[in-house]
DNA sequence: GTCCAGGATGGGC
DNA sequence: GCCCATCATGGA
């Protein structure tokens, strides 16, 4: 085998409106995050494509191109291939948020965050598995217990790369989660509900009983309606799914409550809004709910 | 000590 | 279909 067709740098052509700062800004939001770092405008992750697992640095040159390092191991030009699909599906790359950014400056709620977060695009979970268990994690407490949560959970059950003696880790498989018992969750405080809703799906998506490829062939309101017949995904985590993992611009957490609060705080509110309230400012975003969402989410996270 | 948090479920009506 | 008690723990 020819050793020149192994690297290990890809560059990747951004869109002209993406900013990678916005975008780990967003990232860095949380320092108990567990799934990358970020630093010195520099993002370290593994990436996991068919059970390999890259460890990629991420950052920009001075041409505004991405530049991706793979520090554990090279790569041949299938896996490249296939490494360079996963961040642009990541970033959100191919999505054109010239009509998103029309609607936004005119709309009351959205002209500020937009302004201020200018190149954000909504980052992705492209693990389906790690999507439905970090809305279920995240259901009714609050971000900061939400993260350690699912650090426990990760360091308990997902395995790791090292390097430079840190640890990049992987989230666990749902064939692992699939064989554990809901005390094996609870030992690390999570209600008996949400353990038993994360083995259970854990075994559905083991046997094949639920996949992302499914959700991919059905349209927004099927995809929906799937994931809420799920014991333990309801309109918010279905929509969270939908919106970071599957990707459909339409999917609209409504019930959010950092959504609700963003919206009080915009509009000066000394009550929260109601849903009605909500839908009727949310009527000229169609088909971009989802942006409006990630946008407003900025103003307080 | 109190209130709230990136909600969901199952029961009653 | 809507209302509501309950889950359950930690953060602020």
């Amino acid at each position: 085998m020819n050793t020149q067709e192994f690297q290990d740098e890809i560059i990747i052509t951004l869109p002209f409106d993406f900013n990678l700062s916005a975008n780990l800004g967003y990232l860095s939001r949380n320092t108990s995050e567990c799934m990358y770092e970020v630093e010195n405008a520099q993002l370290i992750k593994v990436i996991v494509i068919h059970e390999n697992r890259y460890l990629v640095r991420i950052h920009l040159n001075n041409h505004q191109q991405m530049v991706v390092h793979l520090l554990n191991r090279p790569l041949n030009k299938w896996e490249k291939a296939g490494l360079i699909n996963y961040i642009r599906e990541w970033f959100d790359l191919d999505t054109d948020l010239t009509q998103f950014y029309e609607i936004a400056q005119t709309d009351q709620l959205l002209h500020i965050p937009v302004q201020e977060h200018y190149g954000l695009r909504i980052i992705g979970l492209s693990d389906f598995f790690e999507a439905i268990c970090w809305g279920i994690i995240g259901q009714q407490i609050n971000l900061t217990f939400a993260y350690t949560l699912k650090r426990r959970f990760v360091e308990k059950f997902g395995e790791s790369i090292e390097w430079q003696g840190k640890k990049f880790w992987i989230f666990p498989t749902c064939e692992r989660i699939a064989q554990l018992t809901p005390p094996d969750l609870t030992d690390m405080k999570m209600t008996l509900k949400k353990s038993e809703y994360i083995i259970e799906i854990a075994q559905l998506l083991t046997r094949g009983a639920l996949s992302k490829e499914q959700l991919k062939n059905l349209n927004y309101k099927e995809a929906e309606k799937t994931l809420i017949k799920i014991r333990g995904i309801g309109p918010w985590t279905a929509n969270y799914v939908l919106m970071r993992c599957l990707r459909f611009k339409e999917a609209f957490p409504i019930d959010d409550v950092g959504l609700i609060n963003s919206i009080k705080t915009l509009q000066n509110m000394d009550r929260k809004p109601t849903k009605e309230e909500i839908l009727k400012l949310a009527h000229h975003w169609k088909h971009w709910e989802s942006y409006a969402t990630f946008y407003l989410w900025r103003i307080l996270y």
